[in-house]
DNA sequence: GCTTAACTACACTGCACGGTGTAGTGTAGA
DNA sequence: TCTACACTACACCGTGCAGTGTAGTTAAGC
């Protein structure tokens, strides 16, 4: 799924040093901002062996935002594995998960960093629309919703458009709020976190039916 | 408030025009991707006369981002004045509002595409946060979700929490999902903010004191 | 020791772009 | 007509940077 240019495909040790260089400096400095002899150079490795690897700057912006994904997507499935099975206190298993998911290595604010990066900067690479616009992330969301849903402890109509909801009342005003740069501990994130889980609750909450 | 370097204030019609061709190239390129030159050929404007007027690319974008907070804040106080009086119908209020804010000429989308170029592409200009730190917008909104609290046509124990919650649901999953180009016909769109307004009402209606 | 492959160091090209300096043009007022 | 001014057209500089070509180094396998 990755492996964009991978001309020679050496030892992975290298490969993981260019991405975590190129993904720390365009988060920091932006995509235009970085140059490749900074990417290298932290990377500790030659400019000729990234091209080598990657065989081009835009190559390993792809590189860098399908791996964000990845592990984004990993991150959420056994962040959801681990928080999201009770149906007892949601709020609770809620707020856990958007925190894990968060600040977790890589956590979603740093991929939602990365799209807008890459939607803002370069408006214009096929490739990329390609890889990011699966929105695997809200689909998977989408899915334990919907489970939650045919528990009795949510109503959900719509899961997907649960989970755009969701996503929205916690990562994106996370990331709108406060920069790219979010710090775990910083206690504004918490309460962010927590009143956009509240609010969706009570906007998802099983009401009565007759109620309506 | 605005007026950045204007070393001669010549004609405001010149003016206007470089910000309206910088914007719209900005929006469309980002910043680095778009050149000095294209700007004044697009303002049809001699280069020239741009340094003049403005005296520095990244001054220019200020001003950009300045005029456009300006509008939206503008836009915000007349729309609301014009929507957001009745309490008889919140939803078809709150719809109304989104949809003309969302879609206005220079709307919160474009807004919130400037915001996001301006902290991901060049996130270290002490100038630009000054002026779009103020979240004037939220706060506007803030005040009128207070005074439908007070009327009991809302439960808003924090105005600008919930105010943050609109904008979500609304706007800013709006800009998320579909690109920064966003066309005031796009049935996404209206389904986006319909959806928004729904959630947003349920999470906020008022409620008996005794369910809690 | 020899070959092969991965890699580095480094020089180099080409280009795009930010910013400046200036000569010249059109225009309005005295 | 002279002056002042706003503006254009254009040439120009410096620089940063993507990408390439290559000679040389290291290490492994034979």
């Amino acid at each position: 799924m990755t492996a964009a240019k991978p001309t020679r495909e050496g030892s992975a040790h290298k490969r993981a040093a260019i991405l975590g260089a190129a993904r720390g400096l365009f988060l920091a400095e932006g995509f235009d901002r970085t140059s490749v002899d900074a990417i290298a150079l932290r990377a500790g490795v030659s400019k000729r062996t990234l091209y080598d690897y990657f065989g081009d700057k835009q190559a390993l912006l792809i590189a860098v935002v399908d791996h964000a994904a990845d592990s984004l997507m990993a991150a959420i499935r056994r962040t959801m594995a681990e928080t999201l099975t009770e149906v007892t206190d949601l709020h609770a298993a809620l707020l856990d998960f958007s925190l894990r998911i968060a600040t977790e290595t890589f956590g979603s604010v740093d991929y939602l960093a990365l799209m807008r990066l890459v939607t803002n900067e370069s408006g214009h690479l096929p490739q990329l629309r390609d890889t990011l616009m699966t929105n695997a992330p809200e689909e998977a969301i989408a899915a334990r919703l919907a489970e939650f849903g045919r528990q009795g402890a949510l109503d959900v109509p719509n899961p997907r458009v649960a989970a755009d909801h969701l996503v929205a009342l916690t990562f994106l005003l996370a990331i709108n709020s406060l920069g790219s740069t979010i710090s775990a501990d910083d206690p504004r994130l918490r309460s962010i976190l927590d009143e956009g889980v509240r609010a969706f609750l009570r906007a998802y909450a099983p009401r009565p039916r007759a109620a309506l």
